[in-house]
Parts: structure tokens; sequence; C-alpha cells
DNA sequence: TCTTCCTGTGAATGCGTATTCTTCTTGTTT
DNA sequence: AAACAAGAAGAATACGCATTCACAGGAAGA
């Protein structure tokens, strides 16, 4: 791989004027400039981007960190992040941190070795404390992305304002009974039930985490069996509502007539599953567009300005499933 | 970001002593070691890896590139490859093609740039003339995944062979006219052919390339009106398959009894599908797992050895589209 | 007491860039 | 014609690390 003191060597010049040269720095006489660049050329030269980035303050690389790539929704948020940063001249650096905190901790001493210029991250929790206290002592900028995360600039859905907005929605199609699949702790699941409540269905919403399919099934039946009234299952995203279909079919009964289903995260899948999946789609393109933008900006002026929280609305995304 | 020279600074000893320490030289005395360590610890060092990715040979960075991580199978690919090399040490630079040549191109530059260790990649087409000839040209090792690309490292399945497979299984299964849904370049497509013209059904098969819902819709009723016989899709991916799954529903057809369909890359969607599909499943973690470790091993002793081609065996997964 | 041999440590150097500081040349002004 | 401004290119240096080499000091052997 040819540098620049070899082209200097191979044109007779000082390898300070091929760097201007390469850089389009005017104080270069013609001559001298077509010949270095007719060099570069034929050696096909790429500029050493581990020197350069030791020497100055930017290695043009962001880091990228999502709790799970092979999840359809952050796989194409991953990709968006990507475009967006492709775009601005930055590569990414990738990392899974499968919902794993040890793995999420370890991921920021990566980012820290290859001096990254920023994070944009998907924390596996919104409020971790230890990753909390981590980031601050990193002097690397971080967005959070998809999660809210206070205290760090935020680019997000805000999940318990969308969980209510499903509620509104599911109560008045006529639901009256609810039951959440996934993580008590997620937002969704703290909006839905602050939703239902306020509409004085407080002890009609349950929840469960997905664990296996067949213990879903057998969850799911027994708390169709507990109850009379219309019943709706609020899946935690479009994975779990396909599964929840699945088990639906399998125990004959047929949605939306005998149960409503709601996905989250519009992935493409839904639009083609019988019966169509009613969901909520999240702007990913826009969010991971600002969140690169910003995050960009904020490597400028490193900290002179306050955090931003930027929420987008949520939208429910009606198809046959309620 | 603190450096070895300022912890040489800060314990009374010199830098190089400071490198031996944290490289676990046994050449230091006790005491020196542990107040080194000490100090590292507590100002929570962590090593500049461009300064040693500059002077040494090994950046502990992996290029990866894939043609759409938007895609679940590509997204699960990305993700093995990311496990495999995280538990070796090396990190990822993710890129996406998104089928475009010209940013396939780019990409290897930034490859180039970074010095990056190695590549793992599933180009776009398994025998592109000019990706062929720059990868020679670099002198990075790059082994090729999901595709066969002759005189590349290739770890793949053989997608002649697979496509033969299923012929073969749906022509056993008693279908008797064949569409393909997919590039007619694509290798599936080449064997799927050729298996059927060994059976004499040449003429019952035909191609089609996915672009709109809606012309794939009429495409695919014409298609059906055209003939009598037992009629099966193969799609090219599980994505088409769902979609053709779609199409048959909203043409008031059965599957699997008046049509099958057949997937391929056992997306875990698949699983959960009404009907449940039947698709073709590719061994991704043992090609990742496999595929990063030869690298690994190439980067070792550069090319003394032969490129290996190692294809992987493609298993029909059998439900209930078929 | 004087070599010889380790062993631990520091000094010096290179990796590829960009930047700053100098030097040299050319052209302009009075 | 002399003085000076400006422009072009080279020399030196720093970035953070690993590595090589040389040197000091001590232990062991003669």
């Amino acid at each position: 791989m040819i540098t620049m003191r070899e082209i200097a060597r191979l044109t007779h010049v000082s390898q300070p004027t091929v760097s201007r040269v390469l850089n389009g720095n005017p104080k270069v006489s013609p001559e001298i400039r077509e010949r270095v660049l007719a060099c570069a050329r034929e050696h096909d030269y790429q500029l050493n981007a581990l020197a350069k980035g030791l020497q100055g303050s930017r290695t043009h690389l962001l880091g990228v960190l999502v709790t799970d790539i092979a999840n359809g929704f952050f796989a194409d948020l991953a990709k968006q992040i990507e475009v967006a940063a492709r775009e601005r001249g930055y590569s990414i650096i990738l990392f899974n941190s499968d919902y794993n905190p040890a793995s999420e901790q370890e991921y920021l001493d990566v980012v820290r070795r290859y001096r990254v210029d920023g994070v944009v991250a998907v924390p596996i929790r919104e409020t971790s404390l230890q990753w909390h206290s981590y980031v601050e002592k990193l002097d690397v900028p971080v967005v959070t992305i998809t999660r809210r995360a206070p205290g760090l600039d935020s680019f997000y859905v805000d999940h318990p304002v969308a969980g209510s907005q499903v509620a509104e929605y599911l109560v008045d199609r006529g639901y009256r009974r609810f039951l959440f699949i996934g993580k008590n702790y997620d937002g969704k699941y703290v909006g839905f039930r602050q939703a239902l409540q306020a509409h004085g269905l407080g002890e009609a919403v349950t929840n469960r985490v997905l664990r296996t399919h067949d213990q879903l099934r057998r969850e799911l039946s027994d708390w169709l069996a507990a109850g009379q009234e219309r019943a709706a299952v609020f899946a935690g995203n479009d994975i779990y509502a396909l599964q929840v279909l699945d088990i639906l079919r399998e125990l004959g009964l047929s949605v939306p007539e005998q149960v409503g289903v709601m996905g989250f995260d519009d992935t493409f899948m839904g639009r083609h599953l019988s019966p169509r999946l009613s969901t909520v789609r999240q702007p990913t393109a826009r969010m991971a567009r600002e969140a690169v933008d910003w995050l960009l900006e904020r490597m400028e002026d490193p900290d002179d300005r306050e955090p931003v929280d930027r929420p987008y609305p949520a939208e429910l995304i009606i198809r046959e499933s309620t």
C-alpha cells in the first residue's frame, strides 16, 4: 500500500507537498500538482485513515450499538444509520449487545479504543445507571435512538405515549380485556396500562413475557378462558405479534373477530400477514438521519448545548388484525 | 484519554516499561508491574487502537459487506459474523451495498483506508469481473460468504444444487408447472430449471422478477390461468414467498391445495406464517464461524494456500405450503 | 578483585499524516 | 537598483504505540 512519502519520492517533491496536493491546498504549483495526482492515481493511493485519525481529531468512524441486529426493526434502523453516516463520509463500527449489559459496556471500551468520533446507540434499558455513568465518563458524544435516555441526546418515539395511543384505539374499538406481551418495564406497557386505568380498565390488563411458543400458547389460552369480554393482545413488537397470530390460529380463534392483535414497529412482514397486522410505525428514517446529523454537530462544539430530547410521533397503522 | 506516556510519567517509569507491563512482558519487576497496573486501572486506560494499528500489522478490524442488511437473512448473517469476530477480538466495520455495484467498489476503498485486516463479503453477483479484479489488487484477504466467487475463498450454499433439490422435491410432490420469482441469473433458478429439464419439464418453468405487489399479482394470476396442471411457485427468498402467499390469498387460492409455495432462507417468520412456509435452510451460523476462522488463518500466511471452495448443504424445510 | 552473564530499564526510532515554521525564489514597488 | 511582499516548497515535529538497542547494576564464577 503506497504512502505519501513514497509518492513524494517518486515525484521528487516533499511529503508535505503531496499532502497539500491531495488535500486541495491551493499553495502548490500546477505542474507539481499534476505530477503528484498522476502518480497517486497510477498507484491507486488510499489515505491511511489510521494515521490521519491518530494525528488529527477525527477518525470518521461512528459506533452503532443495537440490541439485536437480527430483529428486522433494528436491522432497518442500522441500515438507515449507515446510509446517513456514509452520506456524510463516515463509516460504521457495528455492535450487537444482544440485550446483554456486559456486552454493552464492553462495546463502549471498543468505542474508546478506536477513538470513534461518536456513537448512536439503542441502550438496553432506558435508564441503566451503570450505562449512564459510564457514558458520562466517556469523552465521546453519544446519542440515543429509539430509546429515551435522560441526560443524553435522545431521538425516540415516546413509548408510553405510543402505548397509550394503542390503548385509546383499542378501547375505542370496543375491546375490554388486554394482554401485553413483553417486559413489564417496557414503556409501551407502562403507558398502555395507565391509559387503560384512566378508562377504569386497570384490572383488565395483564402482562406476559414471551419465553417459548408452547408456553405462550398455554398462557394465552388460559388468559382467554379467564374472561368473557372482548379481548385484544398488544405485542411488544411485530415478531411477537406474528407468534401470537400463529397461536390464535392453532387455538382456532379468528382475528380480529374473537381476538384483536396489535403489533409494534411496522415491520415489512406485517403488511402481508394474514390477517394483515395492525401495528405502530416509527419514523425510523427520519430519526436515524436527524440523530446522525445532530451527532455530527455535537462533535463540532462538544458540550455547550443542552442535551436534546426529541420525541417523534408514533403512527397507528390500522389493518385487519384489530 | 490517558496515554502510556502519561502513565509512565505518573508512575515514574519509562513509556516502554508501561508497554511491557500492559502486554504481559515478563521482563519487569513485580513492584513496578503493580504500580503501573494500578495507575492504568485508576485512570481507566484504553489502548489507542489507531496507534497500534498504525505501527503494527494488525488493526483487529474486519470488514463486512452485505447486499441488504434490512433483509432478515443477511441481518442474521451479519449477526453471526459479528459474534464470531468478537469472540476472536475483532470488531466489525459494516457496509451495505444495497445491490449497487458502485457502492460495493466504494466500500473496498474504505476497507483499504482503514487498513482492515480482512473482509467477509456477500458480493452482489457471484462473478462480477470488476469486483474480482479489484479484489485481486487489494492486498487484503477477502472471503466470500453465501456466494461462490471463483478464485476467492468461498463459503456458500451451492445455489444451483439447492435449486435442483427444490425441483426434485416439487416434482416428487406432483407439481408440474413452476414459476420462479427472482433474477434469472440467480443460481437457484439455473439449477432449478436444469433439474426440471432433466425431468422433461423444461417448458413448464417460467421466471418473473418481483417489482411491485400489484404487478406480481397480475403476473401470478395470468400465469395461473395459463395452465391446468398442478402449479408451484418457488420464491428466491422468504420475503418474496410472503408476498406470494399474500397474493394467492387475495386471489382466493388455497395453499398448498391449489398452488404450492416454496421459500428460501428459512427466515424466522416462515415458521409462523399461515400456512407455515416450506423453505430452504442454509447453515448460516456454521458458515459465518468457519468463514471468519478461515479468514483469520488466511491472514497469518498470506497466500500460500489455494483458495478454498467450501460448499455447504442446503436443507429442505418442509412445512405446510407445499 | 576482575570478568562474564543476566535482568530490568531507558533512549531512540518508525509507522503515515497534517501542521507549523523556515527557507528560497520570484515578482512588485518605490 | 534596492527593498520588500508574496508565493512555493522543504524541514521539523507531534500523534500513541511497539520495538530494538544500549546501558546500568547485580549476581555468579574465576
